[in-house]
DNA sequence: CGTCCAAATTGATCCATATCAATCTCGTAC
DNA sequence: GTACGAGATTGATATGGATCAATTTGGACG
């Protein structure tokens, strides 16, 4: 299987937004044509990451946005005494530094969970052409403050409910995630390891084990493994009170 | 006293952000002479609110953020079973509603916690000015930005953290504020009731009040209702591992 | 100055989840 | 195919903080 795949000719080393499936939930949203143009100048698409590979860390000097095109990331925060604290689950259409645009480094560490390529929004800029164009600026101002809400329905999650509904909520917000890329919303593949489900979610592993198997055995759901596949959404949501985690846009 | 304090001859009902003590904290920050001027076109200074008053609730129309000028505010999201989340607090030369530039309403509700008195800046035409003006619209990005990263540090703190270390932060937290605004950092009020503290921290109102006089009992603190004097700042470091709320800017 | 009510404190008990410890599972490399 | 190790599960026990209950304090108001 030595065989590379030829490149197609005139393929475009910059990006096409154009054709980008995702085009409707990252940035260029409602843009119009010749602005999807100029958006397309300064982004540098298809930079790709192994599974385990750091996107950038909390030392790295803060100079990108970046929106997963597949894949997905996990962002934490490393304390000085190097307890790690996750702070997101990023998918494809949802993006990752927003958290960032305060400081000389960027604010946490992105690392990718699975193999996965990003477009870069050099911030520089990215503020220029926001400053041009309203549209694109209220857009940024909509992801950062629907990333601030995302924020506060998490510390709300910690800091009120139960350990099956944190997971409950986590299960039903990946949901509906996959469902806004048109994927199975009731049969899909968790990115992450149960340790950072736990660490998401302020619980020991144990207890996301155990919460997953009492799951299994009330039939909400059926799980082997990353393998999920949500049998009684109703109930999940009955299990959660509260949260929903709207992800990027 | 029934004497009115007389208005004085010309002064302006539009805002004066060159006098007011708080323009390096909240929005004018770095800005050039005549953009000040701008900005004082579309803010509406002065409005007041009595203790428990609301700036706005969930219900409410998303029109405008608001700069805290004086007194103090409390944040919170209801949830549909009536429960609280508090979700910040903000003083003086802060700025309050970010999180809700999402949506047609505010994403939560805001209440004076005491006298307060805020100015007010219409969205749109704040948005307008930003587009204009790089700087300014930088300056939102950093504060946005900001705010995901305190409540990212809340998240942490309400899953990784003992009760004690919750609200040595706190504590810690406010006095850099009170600092900010050079008054003393060791010595002064609270403007929450313990209720408050309890339901940001994700803890019954009990277990601050004990927290509370055993630090009085290990000599950290001295606190007689919502009087406070931090006795001993670097021991309250010690106690919290984590967390540092720069607060607005 | 005393009355009243909300807020705060203190004490006793209980429980959800952490922690400790022991397998088990499965993907990967040899 | 087998061996290995990280990740996941399951079981037993400990504990921090919630909850329930009873005072106490303090501020607002007549």
């Amino acid at each position: 299987m030595a065989q590379a795949i030829p490149i197609r000719k005139n393929s475009p080393l910059k990006a096409s937004c154009h054709q980008c499936s995702l085009s409707n939930l990252c940035l260029p949203l409602a843009i119009e044509e010749n602005d999807l143009e100029r958006l397309e100048d300064i982004v540098q698409q298809g930079r790709i990451f192994n599974r385990g590979e750091h996107i950038f860390d909390q030392s790295t000097p803060f100079r990108s946005c970046f929106a997963v095109k597949s894949g997905s990331i996990k962002t934490s925060i490393i304390t000085e005494g190097g307890e790690e604290q996750v702070t997101g689950f990023f998918m494809p259409g949802e993006l990752v530094g927003l958290d960032s645009m305060s400081g000389e480094t960027y604010a946490c560490t992105a690392k990718a969970l699975e193999r996965t390529s990003v477009c870069e929004f050099p911030i520089e800029k990215l503020e220029e052409l926001t400053g041009k164009m309203p549209e694109l600026q209220h857009h940024m101002y909509h992801l950062m403050s629907q990333e601030i809400q995302n924020s506060h329905q998490l510390a709300m999650l910690l800091s009120k409910n139960t350990a099956e509904e944190r997971i409950a909520a986590l299960l039903l917000s990946l949901s509906s995630r996959f469902q806004r890329r048109r994927l199975s919303p009731t049969n899909f593949s968790l990115p992450m390891a149960r340790n950072d489900i736990a660490n998401f979610l302020g619980l020991a592993v144990e207890t996301v084990s155990r919460v997953f198997t009492r799951f299994q055995n009330q039939g909400l759901i059926r799980a082997r493994g990353r393998e999920v596949e949500l049998l009684d959404v109703e109930a999940l949501q009955t299990v959660t009170r509260e949260f929903s985690r709207q992800g990027c846009q």
